[in-house]
DNA sequence: TCTTTATTCAACTAAGTAGTTGAATAAGCA
DNA sequence: TGCTTATTCAACTACTTAGTTGAATAAAGA
């Protein structure tokens, strides 16, 4: 479970310690040595930590002597970012739908308010497949 | 771990059969059952996925009769789009500080790399914590 | 060469998760 | 009331994961 490479940057990010690291990456490139450095686990234990982030594709390394800079590759924020946008803007298209009939006259209020008359039939249909 | 909600958000959709659900919640809303029927997995395991998207805020249930219809709340993906979008931007300057250096000079690309100049040193900063 | 520094590997543990089956609850229908 | 449908709860299993400690590898420095 959870092979494909969005499932893996999606995990990867899921935890906050990863989220962290990837923030003081996005500053500038670091050793392993100078990422564990804040946190009180063990070196070994961030060691794992960008291994995921690097099998995510989030975090590349060179070698530089013995240390191991890591460098964050943006590119992969585009995956999960196309992904999150087609299926936003569908459910916020069939919002709009509904309260454009009452916001079509003059209402330009913050329009957040869900929940009122019925949306559309709640019918499923069997189309599967994520895409990308 | 994992308590916070960009962390439920992230982990939620690092399950591909969740992400599957989502994309099906943005055409229409549906049952549990309806939900269920396309995957080979018991009614209840797809049950307790719903409960995870709920749980993230992706999801809301209303009650009709004995059914529990599913609505997708396109709200929270801002939550992820906001943390996604404020690292890639930074690491993007910082790549594109170098590219500049190439470009500036005919290249009217598509554009991406504004802000010219010099790298950063690799420098690490003992600067820490997520924002939000 | 021996030592120090930086990082990873290996083995283990504790906790979490996705799945199962069977029973319980909730609400419409005969 | 009893039957059927829709959904959840409870208990259990298999697998994954984040953490640990101790040893191994890699490269620089004395």
């Amino acid at each position: 479970m959870g092979e494909d490479s969005l499932s893996r940057v999606f995990s990867a990010l899921a935890d906050p310690t990863r989220r962290d690291i990837v923030a003081r990456l996005a500053v500038g490139d670091a050793t392993v040595g100078q990422l564990a450095a804040p946190y009180d686990v063990s070196v070994q234990a961030v060691s794992k930590h960008l291994r995921v982030l690097e099998d995510a594709g989030l975090v590349s390394r060179s070698r530089d002597a013995q240390r191991r800079p890591c460098h964050l590759e943006a590119e992969v924020f585009d995956l999960m970012t196309k992904w999150i946008e087609r299926y936003r803007q569908r459910a916020e298209e069939r919002f709009g739908r509904l309260d454009a009939v009452l916001a079509a006259m003059d209402d330009e209020d913050d329009g957040r308010d869900r929940e009122g008359g019925k949306r559309a039939a709640p019918a499923r249909r069997d189309q599967q497949g994520e895409g990308s």
